[in-house]
DNA sequence: TTTCCATATTGATATACATCACATTAAAAC
DNA sequence: GTTTTAATGTGATGTATATCAATATGGAAA
């Protein structure tokens, strides 16, 4: 266990210092979890408890619409953080599912705690408020992704950006995340 | 002037608390700025200096395609932050426009001011935190419309709930922010 | 190994939406 | 107030992509 805070704090550290003193109260804090393939960190209807830190693995985060179709929002690995933000920041019943597409394991963290931290140790504001800036502008250009590129674009565009993604995900998935049918994908490229 | 500034203290103020001696260092950190509509905020390939609260007007971050195509990002009004964050965050040349609708104006924070005031003044930190999470959210939702719903549910939508903008902006640039044509829009439900 | 279920491919057809062209109306600019 | 420019509406046609259907492939489980 004492590895995977290491990882955290590292992750920490990429952005802001902290003394020990400070890293000690932040990570104790946290909690841990660890889920199998398959299982759910987030269901629609039920509470969301949690912001999640993945320390090894991979999810996705989607929503399904009224045919029963899958959209996907985000693909989380190792490094990033995964929640239903909406309903987490208002503590209100989840709108999306969260599930493993490989064995994972999680530091949790509670808005209570969250903000906690936040308002106890500076340097944590600066770190969510960089983290969540970097991902506004993530959210940004995939926007504009979807309103200026053809389909085929967008993904010649997600092969360069994340390699590694496309190797551990089907492509049905990958299909899902680009707003765009598995069958009209197989047609790309090649 | 001062009643500009008690605007923004009002803005702050919403989300965090700030001491006088706080807010009268934070507020030395902002300039004021003063634009007609047509006029230009940022320019692609030109220098992005600042991130922009707007006092008054409405604004639009767009980009445009190799065809000429103009493609909304944001529409941005009273009480809304505005900038290439992207090019600001890195300090590289502007990537989008961003242009007045109306006659506008706006306190301009540095990226050099900003990261000041957040590492002087904890609750500002917090307060930036706060509403790039905000931000974060409704570009997640966008996306999620983008993915799930047909450009008419989208326009339908966008009515529901912003209402005032539509009033005040002309419907092609709608459409081009709901990424749809304007012809096919103005086939829409009436 | 053999079975089984998820995943991927390929063809035929349907559809939402884009594009082009032109008419109409409203709002700026002079 | 007249002229000019921008915004909107409507028809005809084209195209990217969805959907339906069938088959093929591949990895997981028994």
């Amino acid at each position: 266990m004492e590895d995977k805070f290491q990882l955290l704090k590292q992750h920490f550290e990429e952005i802001v210092s902290l003394t020990d003193e400070e890293w000690n109260f932040v990570r104790s804090h946290f909690e841990f979890k660890s889920l199998k393939k398959h299982q759910f960190l987030i269901q629609v209807g039920q509470p969301v408890d949690f912001e999640y830190w993945i320390i090894k693995g991979l999810v996705k985060a989607y929503s399904i619409d009224e045919k029963g179709k899958e959209h996907i929002l985000q693909f989380a690995m190792e490094n990033y953080w995964v929640s239903d933000h909406c309903a987490f920041q208002h503590q209100e019943p989840g709108t999306i599912f969260v599930d493993c597409l490989e064995d994972s394991e999680f530091f949790c963290l509670s808005l209570e705690n969250r903000e906690k931290i936040c308002f106890e140790v500076p340097a944590v504001a600066n770190f969510f408020r960089i983290k969540s800036n970097h991902g506004y502008i993530n959210l940004q250009q995939r926007i504009l992704s979807l309103l200026t590129m053809t389909a085929e674009s967008r993904y010649e565009y997600l092969l360069n950006k994340l390699p590694k993604l496309i190797q551990r995900v089907p492509k049905k998935l990958i299909a899902s995340y680009l707003g765009v049918s598995r069958e009209t994908l197989s047609r790309f490229n090649s």
